[in-house]
RNA sequence: CGGGGCGUAGCUCAGCCAGGUAGAGCACCUGCUUUGGGAGCAGGAAGCCGGCGGUUCGAAUCCGUCCGCCCCGACCA
């Protein structure tokens, strides 16, 4: 993509409402523009990476064995009034009033439209076990939105749902999700933690937030100091085996944030406590029969009994993910992008716009990055050099090609490293070896 | 929802206390000069001073009211 025609409104001062890093960073490298309170647009730059967070949930998603569907944003009524949550939730839910005087809601999560779907679907244990999921924008109407797109009252998420006989076979639901989870973070290149939560709203008895730490993080956090030295999860998993193990593993040590720590009763030797804050990115709920009971989701056992389907849902914040893998990846010049969720691959600045030398090796080496499929944003502007280093370290991405006249003479291209600094001067086709590779 | 703060040019903000022709820096446009870390000079364009009402000869400024946004707390993917 030339960035004479991209659109990337980068702004050089910070706009007063935003304190934290990460939402300093997604207005100034104009990837969100805030609509309201707690409502952001996604701009092209905020897009990409909140497509490329969502494709990494959806592969996972998948390969543990859910399937994907899409439910609306807007609901009606009447399913929560079965449920008991359309009194229960209270303000936080946007409630709206259609044409007809008909009570409807703008979903802040889906556990009764698809208990609805279920019930009216399937009557037999042979259907199960089930994992539905959709990745979709929720709303609730948070008090006070803050922290930009981590704290908004619109949000992009990916909820699942299990369906199972019983409890044992909802447990391996659970540990699917939970094992899946793990690989999700990691793949973007976040150490995530799991740990014991308390079950809010959602109801249930078994569950587990999925905690990123940093400095500006939410929650105080507690947890053995051994778990940050924990491998981040890569391994390839067979779903259909006993996960157990892996997640007696990863809740074997301490691990609770603050409204499921309790000093007096922490098994943990303060020397081996340590104490952070953080950012809930994932959030698991095991809930049993809480809606299908209700709701009448209920299928035929083997012995002929009819019995209420044991539930599961397992959140991850999509478009939070967004400001939180800024919050644990950046410096004082702007964003660190993993490559992972990275807007683009590489930065290919022609330093010197006006020099037909300089224009021609960045067109071809351009040409070359778009051909082995490299996802390249090209400064082709005339600003000056300062101002396309800065922006290019602003926005983050993790390799930039600089070239210049000094370079075009010698037959070299820069090629630096975002995260390190490291610069290094090697031949147009090297660099290009390299990104490919 | 309690407490506090702020709405003036695209952005950051001054002006308000003490009423009297709406300002600066950055960004933008034109031209020239520059060109390896957010360049320089000259010129230009740009604002219903959040909305409504009031006081006054006169309101960005004083009073009232509404709206929006931010921060602290309580609450949450």
């Amino acid at each position: 993509m030339r960035l004479s025609r991209f659109f990337l409104p980068t702004l050089k001062e910070t706009p007063a409402e935003a304190q934290i890093v990460s939402h300093r960073y997604m207005l100034r490298a104009g990837m969100v523009r805030q609509a309201s309170a707690g409502i952001y647009s996604w701009l092209p730059l905020g897009y990409r990476v909140l497509k490329k967070i969502e494709q990494i949930v959806r592969e996972e998603q998948d390969r543990a064995g859910a399937i994907e569907m899409l439910m609306p944003t807007i609901q009606s009524a009447d399913l929560w009034r079965v449920s008991g949550r359309y009194d229960d939730y209270g303000k936080e839910m946007l409630r709206i009033e259609d044409r007809h005087g008909r009570d409807m809601l703008y979903g802040p999560t889906n556990e009764e439209l698809i208990t609805e779907i279920f019930r009216t679907s399937v009557r037999s244990y042979r259907d199960l076990p089930k994992n539905l999921y959709h990745i979709q924008w929720k709303f609730r109407d948070e008090v006070r939105p803050r922290f930009g797109v981590m704290r908004g009252r619109e949000f992009y998420m990916k909820d699942a749902y299990s369906f199972a006989l019983d409890y044992p076979s909802a447990v391996h639901a659970y540990n699917r999700m939970f094992v899946s989870y793990l690989r999700t973070f990691a793949r973007m290149g976040l150490q995530a933690i799991p740990m014991r939560a308390e079950t809010g709203p959602i109801g249930g008895d078994l569950s587990h937030e999925f905690i990123i730490l940093a400095d500006t993080g939410e929650s105080a956090v507690y947890c053995h100091r051994d778990m940050l030295a924990f491998d981040i999860f890569t391994e390839d998993v067979d779903y259909d085996s006993d996960l157990q193990p892996i997640v007696d593993h990863w809740t074997g040590l301490y691990a609770a944030a603050d409204d499921k720590h309790d000093p007096a009763a922490c098994p943990v030797a303060p020397e081996d406590l340590v104490e952070a804050r953080g950012i809930e990115v994932g959030h698991i709920f095991y809930f049993g029969a809480k809606y299908s009971k209700p709701l009448g989701a209920v299928v035929t056992g083997p012995d002929g009994k009819e019995v209420p389907v044991e539930m599961g849902s397992y959140g991850i914040g999509v478009s939070r993910l967004a400001g939180a893998i800024i919050e644990a990846s950046h410096d004082e010049a702007g964003i660190v992008w993993p490559e992972a969720v990275a807007p683009f691959r590489v930065g290919l600045v022609n330093l010197r716009a006006s020099d037909a030398a300089c224009v021609a090796a960045c067109d071809a080496l351009y040409g070359s990055l778009n051909g082995a499929g490299v996802e390249c944003l090209y400064d082709d502007s005339d600003d000056s050099a300062g101002a396309k280093f800065a922006r290019m370290d602003l926005i983050g991405l993790p390799w930039q090609i600089v070239i210049g006249p000094r370079g075009v003479k010698a037959g070299t291209v820069e090629l630096k490293d975002r995260k390190s600094g490291a610069r290094e001067e090697l031949s147009a086709e090297s660099a290009l070896a390299r990104l490919a590779g």
